[in-house]
DNA sequence: GAGGCTGGGTTGCTATGTCAAACCCTGATA
DNA sequence: TATCAGGGTTTGACATAGCAACCCAGCCTC
């Protein structure tokens, strides 16, 4: 059998980015309106030190953008703000709380809700086919190796 | 001004379960068709005694189960498979592999596609309004407290 | 102009997690 | 009886996270 190596797939390099402890809950705080450092650390609860260290790095990646502003009467400073690769995180991060609320809600039911701004109805998050635009779950569903992968073979 | 806590958030929780590092891989592996602890070694990559904390994490909270079989002239073995709350993760894998294609993508092309099985066409993740259906991106949406959320202030 | 306050970090020490390689255990086969 | 393969566990070195204390620049007050 020829399988696909998936070694440097778009999900390790999505993950080289977003995987690490604490930047998904930084990246939540940011799509809930957190923009300063101190939002961020009462927030998200984790240390300074690491908290600055991973805003560094959404920086980095611009994920975030690190922006000057100056209330009246204070010095500058700076706020992080999403950029549009940033924004489009959205939709995995909804995934996930989805997932969260439907496997490990709480009875209370969810803390936080996404809903539309237009009409405040729930924004859902729904898996379809391109083509027929159908909703699916995951035995709709066959991984196929794309342009961009190498072919290896796989026992068994 | 009063917002929300969400330190116990379905976010969090979900990262409690998935969030550790190399376990995505390991789900993406599950969902290409790995099932045996060789298998997972091979593609994931991580060192087998984190591999095995994973898998058995991923035991402990019903993502995985481990089901005996027994190939002929052989002993009996266990095998890894997707529980339905496992396989109700492909979502937010797809969600964040689509992201890594977009975003840090190989000019090469993706490594792996996610098909739909009766078509073969691309399956996409969408973000939408429950109400009309309409496809949404983070600016149409805004985040509310839910019935499950402690009220806390927040400055400014 | 000395001192204090505030946002936004940095430093240093300890605790926990990760890596790689070696080792072990269990049935099946020779 | 020895060997082998799958499926792990143990070990010890190294890297990352957690926490508290500290720093630093600019603004405000006295």
């Amino acid at each position: 059998m020829v399988g696909f190596s998936a070694e440097h797939c778009s999900v390790k390099r999505a993950l080289d980015i977003v995987g690490e402890k604490w930047t998904f809950l930084v990246l939540r705080e940011a799509f809930y309106g957190a923009r300063r450092f101190e939002q961020f650390h009462e927030r998200v609860g984790c240390a300074r030190n690491i908290l600055s260290d991973r805003l560094a790095t959404l920086v980095g990646h611009e994920v975030l953008e690190r922006v000057p502003y100056r209330e009246p009467g204070q010095r500058e400073r700076h706020e992080y703000r999403l950029t549009e690769k940033g924004r489009d995180l959205l939709t995995a991060l909804v995934a996930l709380m989805h997932w969260g609320d439907r496997w490990e809600g709480d009875e209370a039911g969810p803390t936080v809700e996404v809903l539309h701004r237009a009409c405040g109805s729930p924004v859902e998050v729904v898996l379809r086919c391109s083509h027929d635009h159908e909703p699916l779950t995951a035995v709709d569903t066959v991984p196929r190796a794309g342009r961009g992968a190498r072919q290896v073979p796989v026992s068994r």
